[in-house]
DNA sequence: GAGGTATGGTCTCTTATGTAGACCACATCT
DNA sequence: AGATGTGGTCTACATAAGAGACCATACCTC
């Protein structure tokens, strides 16, 4: 019944994960791992989301999200431009202000990211009445 | 430059996230954000993804994934039971025994995770190779 | 029959990780 | 003169995660 189902995406990703079998905990080979790692992280894709509609500032991004504190913003951020998928960019104004992009890499994550947010909203409901359901 | 790309995905995101902007940042409200948050728990992921291949056992999962703790293990698991994306069945043997399967519901979210491993695993080295360039 | 192994957890202790908020220097607007 | 906005950093505190002991039971081996 898992198995034998046309449409089902399992051995693709299976396939994947036994590439990397031989170290299956290690972030530095498994790349799955590498970028779950990333995802995990519970404001990067917030952080993303927010600049797929073009370049944002420090503030700017502290606003929309709500309720991102500072220093977690920095953070976040500094580890999305280590990973090549956001730029940062100072202008010299007084005071300096910074603005914050997308690469090419970034905007290719989108896709990704377009189709997990779709999916979050097709399925909520169903996940709201399976909480309801099981904490009665 | 960012808005008028034909490929870009963008819009449907932000469509998304613009019919919540009321409340942003409460997850009840807002589906991204709630199912962000289960994504961003670091080991959800890891384990719908061992649970791909068909129902397993906690100690089998456990054995996987290599360095889940029981605690996290038993944890991560109750969250995604009370999502209805994975189901808990108990054997009466002795000593009992626990197996752990995906919902028609986990089963759905299977698809935006491959799309998001693929991209995992084709990007890996742009990444590896930004986290050099920033180091540096 | 004593000791080891396996089952699926829970409990406690310690250690990361995240949050809240003050603080900074500077300039602009009122 | 005083408030406001800039992009952060620093410190103190709260929460989350990890390590490992412990549990009852039943097998298997010696």
């Amino acid at each position: 019944m898992t198995r034998a189902h046309a449409s089902n995406p399992a051995p693709d990703i299976l396939t994947l994960m036994a590439a990397y079998e031989g170290a299956p905990d290690d972030p530095a080979v498994c790349p799955i791992r590498d970028v779950l790692d990333r995802v995990a992280q519970k404001w990067t894709l917030l952080l993303m989301i927010q600049l797929s509609t073009g370049p944002k500032r420090f503030s700017a991004l502290q606003r929309q999200v709500g309720d991102i504190s500072k220093r977690m913003l920095t953070q976040s951020l500094r580890d999305l431009e280590r990973d090549g998928l956001v730029s940062r960019e100072v202008f010299p104004t007084k005071p300096p202000s910074v603005e914050y992009a997308l690469t090419d890499l970034g905007r290719s994550s989108l896709e990704p990211i377009a189709v997990l947010t779709q999916w979050a909203d097709n399925n909520h409901d169903r996940i709201r009445q399976a909480r309801v359901a099981f904490d009665g």
